[in-house]
DNA sequence: GGATGTGAAGTCGTTCACAGCT
DNA sequence: AGCTGTGAACGACTTCACATCC
């Protein structure tokens, strides 16, 4: 295999592989087939071939996939075989709701381990301190958003979730930025700009559901 | 203009453009051109007028597009003028959280109007009343589960939320297809088939921290 | 003059088809 | 014989470039 740019529909597909081969292996299946796991996944056998190709060749010609090898594979290629360290800017309402989700996954085995939220900010900490704690398991403390760069470095933290209305979405990106995280996952319906080097992805499902609501108008 | 397909990418841009446009107008900005709309919204100028001209022809040569003109005429295009009433089916923690946000959005002027939901459902609906019920606002009902096809009926459901663990994802998605809902949004992170005619769009932020997770990896 | 609307070119991703291993 | 790995064909989306119209 040579080098090649990778799709961000191959990751995408890698992540949507990993869950399948999850139940597969809670299953008991040893050996998957490019078919079968395409059929399972609702894509191309040639498309996952060539995912995987990209990548290395975990297969076995006229055998197939051993399914723990090809989980582990593609959990190292997605960066899964770590624990990422988050933390939550803006605990109004989305924020307080993914928080305590995020908490629920560390205790709920049927969803993933990799990602924990391990400090959360707010212009104005006190107001919801008690909402957040009420929940199960031990509560993610709020701190002043001004604590920001120092509790990112104590804590090690990588990623940002932006939670505040898209008006402050921009600003508190250029906080996350100076702190030297190395991602953000923007749930903020709002274009935000970062320098080049640090990654961004949007959670708009607003725009999934106009999505929706266009194919459901025709 | 002649018939074509319309790429999907193109319905999301839309959504991203409309929210563009409601910016501008709010700031009072009559005109814009495609040029300052790409450069808003982060994409190729031409890429801006080849999805609007899947449509028609709304700008003016030599001028631009009317912010206000052009924002009816992509909600119109994207179904955004009417209300879609909706129905969550997991009360569960995720599901609640959902709740919470949703009704919100019918509070708070940030945030779009046009999606309500207006029933929820849960295979114990007791345990999580009084949970749903503490929120600002009249409270979303939550009924049991074997109610969903009347109730889908009487209150003019056209959207369901899966928003229960995955394993439930399918058979609840059976049941939403059987009570004659025309889309679904899944944020249970599983495949779903539906048959010919209905939609599914799926919500899994893990996906996209994964897709992070990925790139930081690197 | 200036910005739209659009065929044509270019780029990117998917699918095919088969050579190459086991 | 069977299934992977992959070059080549195909198809889809994006960008360019310019004719068209205000």
């Amino acid at each position: 295999m040579k080098y090649q740019k990778i799709p961000e529909a191959t990751i995408r597909r890698l992540s949507r592989y990993s869950r399948c081969l999850e139940e597969m292996e809670e299953n008991g299946e040893k050996v998957v087939s490019s078919a079968q796991l395409a059929n399972k996944c609702i894509v191309n056998a040639a498309q996952v071939r060539k995912d995987l190709a990209y990548f290395g060749e975990f297969g076995i010609r006229g055998v197939g996939y051993y399914v723990r090898d090809l989980l582990n594979n593609i959990k190292k290629i997605l960066g899964l075989n770590k624990e990422w360290r988050m933390a939550l800017i803006g605990v109004g309402n989305l924020g307080s709701s993914l928080l305590s989700y995020f908490q629920l996954m560390t205790t709920q085995d049927y969803l993933k381990q990799n990602y924990k939220v391990v400090a959360s900010f707010d212009i104005d900490p006190p107001k919801v301190i008690g909402r957040v704690s009420e929940k199960l398991g031990k509560p993610v403390e709020v701190f002043h958003i001004n604590k920001i760069k120092e509790v990112v470095k104590e804590r090690r933290i990588e990623i940002g979730l932006i939670t505040t209305p898209p008006s402050e979405a921009q600003s508190v990106a250029d906080l996350l930025v100076e702190a030297e995280v190395k991602g953000i996952l923007n749930f903020a319906p709002a274009q935000i700009i970062v320098p080049e080097g640090f990654e961004v992805k949007d959670v708009f499902f607003t725009t999934i559901l106009d999505n929706l609501a266009y194919l459901l108008s025709n």
